[in-house]
RNA sequence: GGGAGAGUUCCCGAGUGGCCAAAGGGAGCAGACUGUAAAUCUGCCGUCAGUGACUUCAGUGGUUCGAAUCCACUCUCUCCCA
């Protein structure tokens, strides 16, 4: 995920040929900083709208089908896609799992909230201890969500209007304003390296004429995103990294609204482009029906990202349409509760049946855990309440989801991406 | 030896004549979980059988239309006095 001197060569020799998507950037300056026994790449850019630190390159290395291999290049470091997102909600993975171990489990990205950190310890905080990746301990890219989510997860405790979104704290029943301006100003404190637009995720099933002013609305808070970043980069640029903005994609299960937002959105020359408001309740078909529709629409030369997805084969399946990059909080909460992923398909591990079960989670795992524990030991852990039978199943699934997206990268850069489809497919969600 | 109290379904523990197969926990068994208000939530939890039936509240016997609940004795445990 590290760039080494010979892919920077690469980088740059890129940069020079001048490609779509990037034309508007001229390099003035590299270089290579060796921290960590890694190499971190830090460009300074000369571009339309002034000099900034950093610069991000998204290219195609393969394609298979719709299936694509990419890779996308940060300030932050590189990051292979299809790539899973790994969640720290409020700036850790629930699990106890430290930043420390997020190397060891595959992780490439991760991903915090912003609605969280703003009410605690507050975007301020962050910024004065020198943004997210210090302030956690992970030096890689992080991505933020906008806090556009928890206007579906906290439907209670809101109030939507144009300007933006009132919330009743979950933790003290303050009253907080959140509009795209506020949204944007505090990733843009928390320093992440990618920044999404405030959006409102809508329940399923929606009435047609909501999800239409809603899609409209969340289209409006974009540009209004949009013009947020560009003050906050253009104040920063100099100092940290020019941040990056993804839209987001919305419209429920309606087609043609889904598609008119698409393109609406894909019109604005993004860093990025999300599609939103997918696995909330939805029978799976619709999900893969939404993004094969939109997915032609998507700007080719940008990474795509599936929010909030999904079960393996759910992951599976959005690759072989064209998704690079992932996120889902089942790996980490379903491990917690003993919901354990295998290449074989999906395993309880309370269940009694395990209690004298001598075999790894996974016999074909390398993951610390499966390295080291069998099924009779965690599901004793469980059952006496200990810590750590959290903490080593949370490593277990993250392992496996950031693995599979490994998986699935060989095979795209091998060109046997249908043949790995073929043999996974059907067997990932299974109950055994 | 004398006195006081207590024994409830796997455990703890409510229940003092019908609304009791018996509150509430815990344990146990299973299920759910998709941009995390989640180490959470839901269901089952005496035995059979798809309305219901049957066997239970230390034991035995009794009172009553009706007893986990009242009476008698027995057993066990705890505490106090000698």
């Amino acid at each position: 995920m590290f760039l080494c001197y010979n892919s920077v060569k690469r980088v740059v020799c890129r940069i020079g040929k001048n490609r779509a998507g990037f034309q508007n950037y001229d390099l003035i300056y590299v270089t290579i900083m060796a921290s960590d026994q890694r190499f971190e790449l830090f460009l300074l850019l000369r571009t339309r709208r002034g000099i900034q630190r950093g610069y991000t390159m998204f290219h195609l290395l393969r394609q298979e089908g719709a299936a694509r291999r990419c890779e996308l290049v940060t300030p932050h470091g590189a990051v292979q896609t299809p790539a899973f997102m790994n969640v720290a909600t409020c700036g850790a993975i629930k699990g106890a799992v430290s930043a420390y171990d997020l190397r060891e489990i595959g992780c490439q990205v991760q991903l915090c909230n912003t609605y969280h950190l703003h009410l605690r310890p507050g975007e301020e905080v962050v910024r004065e201890l020198g943004g997210l990746r210090a302030f956690t301990g992970w030096d890689g890219p992080i991505l933020t969500d906008s806090g556009g989510f928890q206007v579906f997860s906290l439907a209670k405790l809101r109030n939507i209007r144009e300007e933006g979104v009132t919330f009743a704290s979950h933790i003290s029943g303050a009253r907080i304003f959140m509009g795209p301006e506020e949204s944007i100003r505090i990733q843009s404190a928390l320093g992440s390296t990618i920044a999404m637009a405030f959006d409102e995720c809508v329940e399923n099933p929606a009435p047609l004429d909501y999800a239409q002013a809603s899609c409209e609305r969340t289209y409006r808070w974009l540009l209004r995103c949009q013009e947020e970043m560009e003050r906050c980069n253009a104040r920063d640029g100099t100092v940290n990294p020019r941040q990056m903005l993804f839209g987001i994609n919305q419209g429920c299960t309606y087609d043609a609204l889904r598609l008119r937002h698409m393109e609406q959105i894909a019109a604005l020359d993004l860093d990025g482009y999300a599609i939103g408001g997918l696995a909330v309740g939805e029978p799976k078909e619709d999900m893969y029906r939404i993004i094969s529709l939109v997915e032609p629409a998507m700007p080719a030369h940008k990474p795509r990202y599936l929010m909030g997805v999904g079960t393996p084969e759910n992951i599976l399946e959005a690759v072989r349409l064209g998704i690079d990059l992932f996120d889902c909080v089942m790996p980490s909460r379903n491990a917690r509760h003993g919901h354990m992923f295998t290449w074989d398909g999906v395993i309880n591990l309370n269940n009694a049946k395990y209690a004298r079960d001598d075999g790894a989670i996974d016999p074909l795992c390398q993951c610390p855990t499966c390295r080291r524990h069998t099924r009779a030991y965690l599901h004793h852990l469980r059952k006496a309440g200990e810590m750590l039978a959290m903490r080593l199943c949370v490593l277990h699934n993250l392992w496996f989801y950031n693995h599979l997206l490994e998986r699935i990268r060989e095979a795209l850069d091998a060109g046997t991406f249908a043949a790995f489809y073929a043999e996974c497919a059907g067997r990932l969600d299974r109950r055994i």
